[in-house]
Parts: structure tokens; sequence; C-alpha cells
DNA sequence: ATCCAGTGTAAGCAATCGCTTAGCTCCGGT
DNA sequence: ACCGGAGCTAAGCGATTGCTTACACTGGAT
């Protein structure tokens, strides 16, 4: 399986948070859980601070001690999610072989990057759809992460269309457009869906190689399955 | 051009709502406008109605001459912005002709959606990405709507199937995908990009037909363009 | 002349918001 | 034995929330 779950505690596969940062307090860690759950539910405004000092089993000034605010708890959610999201994307590209082909980087990265939206699907509502809230600066720094998947896409694409390997008029548009389906699967999953995140990542893996590939080159199957 | 406008006024295309109900009271309309740019900046729960209220130039309490409340003026947005949204897509699929093939039909519906979240992106902001703020009774109802367009492009994918014009071995995950893609214009443009929506609806167009199309099959330009 | 429905405002209500303050308990270090 | 900081809470601050009430103005029908 070339996409790894890369550490997370498959027992605690729903949430991005859950994993990450074991030595924190565990407190500020039941209010990160608290609060993406909370902000997946009502969104960040439609969340009050009382709502996740609830979830998390304390009272309302017991947030105050962990965060200094309601927007740096936010922040500090996508900056812990967006760091995933991108190793994960730069980890199964690696992990498709120092000589891959496009085409098969394209898949891998695809491939993970839709599992992932699924397996995590309560925190990337979350880091994908409030990011507006946060403060200008904490944008503009989660942005730039965003920025690095983005160019993944892109430099795979742009490699195979150098190569010869692909067809692709507009490498950024499609990039986007590659993206924008991947992304909008935390929005939906798992409602229309009975489909497990790893058998969704291999029908968007398919498809996003169907976008790429030239006029009648295209691999039915990956290599390797 | 295949895709009208279908009635909209040229001149006011950013919105969708301005065009809509010329026979209602001018500051319920004016309302309405007001709502959807701030909804857009700020979501649902971030916009207060004396927001709303200013934006339109009435006082906080003359929203309420005009709406029953916040989340009645927020299902109005939501209810106009998809029946336009379905009928864009259904007059796509007809102006393509009554014996058009499955891809002509698809080229021409993911063009029109495309352009349209373009052309519309403020109030399709709204509708697509606030609707759990609506009550449960305005959800079921709008949600309707949605599963509406979603059932035009399967049932074009379906008939591209049976046809042999197609190769999609999964259609609802592709519609689904599909859709992901197009409906994502919403968030992000016109940032990152310097095309027009008609531009855009031809890439996406492109983009769908080769998801669609049989190994070897795919027709590289749109049919009298 | 009078009325009345439609459109609007000034003022304000109860509730909730993010966040602070003052003070408690607990526990490891000395 | 005692200290000091970390973790937490009860209480509450001022601001803002969605919305209501009471009242004013307008223009057309009677």
């Amino acid at each position: 399986m070339p996409q790894s779950d890369a550490g997370l505690d498959p027992a605690q596969e729903q949430g991005l948070v859950e994993a990450w940062d074991r030595a924190a307090a565990p407190a500020a860690r039941r209010l990160m859980i608290a609060a993406v759950e909370a902000f997946a539910a009502r969104g960040y405004h439609g969340t009050s601070t009382r709502d996740i000092a609830d979830r998390a089993g304390l009272s309302p000034a017991g947030v105050y001690v962990h965060f200094a605010s309601k927007e740096e708890l936010f922040y500090r959610i996508t900056l812990v999610g967006h760091q995933q999201t991108l190793r994960s994307a730069l980890e199964a590209e690696a992990a498709s072989g120092p000589a891959a082909s496009a085409a098969e980087r394209l898949r891998a990265v695809v491939a993970a990057q839709t599992a992932f939206e699924a397996r995590h699907h309560t925190t990337a509502r979350v880091i994908e759809y409030d990011l507006p809230c946060l403060s200008p600066e904490h944008f503009i720094e989660v942005n730039a992460l965003r920025r690095q998947i983005t160019a993944v896409v892109r430099g795979i694409l742009a490699d195979g269309v150098k190569s010869g390997e692909f067809d692709v008029p507009d490498v950024d548009g499609t990039a986007l457009a590659l993206l924008s389906m991947v992304t909008d699967v935390a929005r939906w999953f798992p409602a229309n869906s009975r489909q497990t995140p790893e058998q969704l990542g291999r029908l968007y893996a398919d498809l996003a190689l169907r976008m790429a590939a030239p006029h009648g080159t295209r691999a039915a199957d990956a290599p390797g399955h």
C-alpha cells in the first residue's frame, strides 16, 4: 500500500488533531478535538467558546488556560491540519519511488489525498471551509501551506507534460480543478457514498489520470494493483 | 453561444438575486443583495442583521418589515439561487438539441454550470457552503433541488454508458466528483485565475469529457467551436 | 376628510457572545 | 513545613446578538 497512514493511530482515524502533539497537555488536546467537532458541525462563528468547553468537559474559562483566544485555538487546528495534509501529499509522492513516472506519482498523490480527506473529513471540513475566519496574518501563513500542496500537483502535471507522458493544455487550471474535486470530498463524505476512503482514492486517482493522459494512452489500472 | 444568460441582466451579472422577482418590493431586493454580499464575506453566523440592514440602507428593524427572520431571508436566497442553478442546467441540456449526443450534452451542461458558478460566484458561495445553516425543513426542500441537479449529470453519464459513448465504471461517484469540481469554482473565483467564466467553462467541459470518454475516443474540441 | 395598509424608525428587551478577574485546589521542589 | 506555579472554576464584565414594541409617515381608496 503506497499511501501509508504515516503514524496515525488507526483507532483514532476519524480526526487529525487527535494524533498530533502527544506531549501537549491532555486538556489542550481535548479542547482541540472538541473544537474540531463543534466547528465542523456549526462553523467557526456558529460555535461558542462555551460549546467547546462543554464538549471538552471544562468550564467556559478553562479554554483560556490553554489558548489565548478562540481564534488561536482555530489557528492551531488549521495549522496542524494543513501540515499533516502537506506531509501526506509529499510522502505519497516520495513513496512512489525516485524513478516513478508522472502517472504513478499523480495516482499516488491523488489517491492519498482523497483517502485523507475522507478519513479525516471532520477536521478537513473545518480547515478547508472556515479558513477566512482566521486573522489576516494567520490566514497568510496557512495559505502558504495550501500553495505548497497545489505546487505538488502542478509539478507532477508539468513534469508529465514535459516528458510527453501527459497532455494538459492548462496545467494551472487542471491542477486547481483536480484539487477542487479532492478537497470537496470532505464536505459530503461519508453521505452519498458507501465506499471506503481507499476505494474513493482509487476512483479519484483514475479520474485524475483520465484528465491528464493524452488521447489514447490512458492506463486502465495502476501498476502493481 | 449555447448556454444563454437566461434573462439575466448583463449589467448585474455578478449576482443571482438581483435579477429575480422584479415585481417584489425594491427594499426586499436590496435586502437580499445586501445579505448575499454579507453572507459571502463573513458567512451566515458571522453576519448580523444590523450588517445587512446597513448595507441595504435601512434601520435594524427594517429587515423584519420584509422578512420574518434572518433564517427566512437566507432561505429565500438559497431557494432562488438553487432554482436558477437548476434552470441553467436544464436549459443548457435542452439547448444542445433533442438529438444531441451524450458528449454534447455533458459539454453543454458542464460549461454552463461552470460559467454560472464563476459569474455568480458571490451568490454561489453563499448557497453552496452555508447550507447547513438552514432550518431542517428548509434544508430538506433546498436539498431536493440539489439532487435534481445531480440527477441531470448522472443521467447524461448513464445515457452515454448505455449507448457506448462513455466509459464510466462508477456513474454516481463520477457525477459527484464532476460536480465537486464545478461547484468549487465559486469558492476561489476570480482569484488564481485570469480566465473569463466562459473560458473556464470550456476548460471544465473538456476535463469532464476526458473523465467520461472511453479509451482513445476523446474529442479534442467541441463540435461547432 | 378620513381611513388604512404598507413602509419605515427609535428604543429597547432578553439572551448570548468572547473574554477577564479573583480565588480555589493540587502537587512537586526545597 | 512551606512555597509557588499550573490547572481550573464561579462569577461577571461590556458588547453584541436576533428580534419586538410602539409609534410616525406616506399615498391612494372611500
